[in-house]
DNA sequence: GTAGAACCTGTGGCAACTACAGGAGCAAGC
DNA sequence: GCTTGCTCCTGTAGTTGCCACAGGTTCTAC
């Protein structure tokens, strides 16, 4: 548990993201390229778990790679607070807009159904309504 | 406007579907393959027109392209409206589904920008929060 | 006759992973 | 000391729903 270094299987076990996952954010230079056990196996250590830990709970809050990036190097840069939030309120207002977008799919969706389930007619209206 | 034949130019004006989009609908079997000119060009009629107006409005409906497949099957077969209402109630179930969880999000993220713009401290406490 | 639009096929890219294939190392039990 | 089975390695291809070329042909309008 306070091991120097550990593989990455137990980094992925300790964060909850997936060996592949690890990878490929080391691929895209998300996650800095860890130091290798001589037959090549990576090796991290705290900091690695931290930045990852960091990442995954960006990603949970819908933010994109790019935007965890800037994230990442605000935070290292000692980047000012005002600078996250930009980022952040971003963020915000575009969530806002999906679940905009969303309700709007919602009522139309709810609609057509709601019209269906009331008209045992033949033609249905749902179809009909994509059809129109 | 009411010509019998069409090029897929026409048929993407006329649908809002873009020229590349009802090439990739051919190539994955949603749209059929449409007749050719001598030249071996697409010519389309108005069934095509129809069928791609039901695809692009299921789009915005949020279908992916495996329910759109569904959705046409039971238009075409004629098939019974409990089937189609189904679809759409597990289509909506998902929409609701995220629904709930951006809400979720979108509290988070205002919380934590609120904590930031209150507190003109070093550390900001998003950062912080993603960190933790 | 020729300029430039519109069309053709085929391929590669995007986001953010996921899932192999095919091989090598490593720890533990017999 | 050998085998079993887990973990790890690289590299590539698949996912969804398109969009954007490149490099070529054909059609239309002046």
């Amino acid at each position: 548990m306070a091991d120097a270094t550990f593989t990455i299987g137990r980094l992925s076990a300790e964060t909850g993201v997936h060996i592949e996952t690890i990878r490929y954010y080391e691929r895209i230079g998300l996650m800095p390229k860890p130091m290798r056990s001589r037959a090549g196996r990576r090796l991290y250590g705290a900091p690695a778990r931290n930045r990852l830990g960091f990442v995954r709970r960006a990603r949970e809050l819908g933010f994109s790679i790019a935007e965890i990036r800037a994230l990442l190097a605000l935070s290292e840069s000692k980047g000012r607070c005002a600078d996250v939030h930009a980022l952040t309120m971003q963020h915000l207002r575009e969530v806002r807009d999906k679940i905009a977008d969303l309700k709007k799919l919602e009522r139309t969706l709810a609609g057509a159904a709601a019209g269906c389930a009331r008209t045992p007619r033949p033609d249905c209206p749902i179809i009909e309504a994509l059809s129109a």
